[in-house]
DNA sequence: CCATTAATGGAACAGGAGTCCCGTTATGAC
DNA sequence: GTCATAACGGGACTCCTGTTCCATTAATGG
């Protein structure tokens, strides 16, 4: 053990390692999404990938794993933010962003089961953890922007806002069975904003 | 199938049947704290209840069915209400219980675990939907007084408002790796309130 | 282009989850 | 108390998940 031991993929990443690993994860975002966390069978996700069940079983092991990687690779994907110039214009934008992927069929049913597995395994929290962190840390300008413009309370915990709008859409998809509709994610975003403008996201003074 | 066939159980509920489903329901919550929804084996369970592996299989058969009767199970032991006679104050109470709840390593764990089981299975999250609506419908009429009071809008949705003081909480137990603190809590509940006072939660006119 | 060897994929193997069969236990009706 | 049978529990069996071994393929360095 002079060495840390490299994984496989690691010191010939190129070509068809890049392409099987495209190709798993790609078939286990399918197999997420049509069977949720449960039905996630490695083998039936090497068929999917027609790839080795071999491979699949010494690159990701378990299901965590895989799901894990799935999520490094999710949060590399970054979508255009847009700007309206007003708290509650971006803030309904991001609203919309969030609801349209969560009522997508199958974005909603891979978030969900990305969701499920990040608490069965510690390594895919934190995956998730950052996914969020990346997501949030992209919205967050849009807040601050409106701190600058003496829309917010200058002490506002302006990630902590854009965490609220996304939290009841997240919440309905979750212990729901209602639709997410248009109209929801637009009240979240109110809602936010409303809250941010009466300062309930100023830290009590430390 | 002239008459709808009763599942085991159903027959003979008393005496021994009762004590196998308590015991079951008792070790499937364990595991489920402990291992989490993909550590949750039937044999397993059936050890630590000290039932047989195949009266388990029989009456539940699935994890998900299990974790379905668990959720009917929960549902039906009430936690009691406070009122404070403030909105403020009773939605304060109220994070606070949820929070109190989350952040409990036991019972934290197995709401991330059903939590996790509902997006799985239909039945399981039809079953964590009744959860939530007995838990909403409880809590529910505080935000009516404060409508009589004269607090609220006339035409506030109260149940969205109870919803709108779990949903920071449990997104931040499932999407980041911070501790669920009173502060948080209180910030939930706070959040809600100025939301609501502000008419978030009126659905624009039908 | 050639050589080295990382990475893949098929096949055989092992262990465990879930099912079936049937004898045993104890519930509920009388 | 007695009876009929619902429900339970042990054990054998099957199938499938996950592992190991080794031959084959193709990425990288020269």
């Amino acid at each position: 053990m002079t060495s840390e031991s490299t994984g496989p993929g690691s010191v010939r990443p190129g070509g068809r390692t890049a392409r099987v690993r495209s190709a798993v994860l790609r078939a286990a975002g399918d197999a997420l999404a049509e069977h949720g966390l449960a039905g996630l069978d490695l083998a039936d996700v090497a068929r999917r990938a027609e790839v080795g069940r071999t491979t699949v079983y010494r690159r990701w092991g378990t299901p965590a794993s895989l799901v894990a990687d799935l999520l490094a690779d999710m949060a590399e994907q970054s979508l255009p933010r847009t700007e309206s110039g007003s708290l509650l214009g971006d803030l309904r934008a991001n609203a919309r962003l969030v609801r349209r992927t969560l009522a997508d069929p199958r974005q909603g049913a891979l978030f969900k089961a990305v969701l499920a597995a990040a608490t069965c395994d510690p390594q895919t929290a934190a995956a998730l953890h950052r996914f969020y962190e990346v997501r949030v840390a992209e919205w967050e300008p849009c807040v601050r922007q409106a701190v600058e413009r003496g829309e917010l309370p200058a002490a506002t915990d302006t990630r902590e806002v854009i965490r609220a709008v996304s939290a009841p859409l997240y919440y309905r998809l979750l212990t729901t069975g209602d639709p997410l509709d248009e109209a929801a994610a637009d009240r979240a975003a109110e809602a936010a904003a409303a809250a941010a403008r009466a300062g309930a996201f100023v830290p009590p003074t430390a």
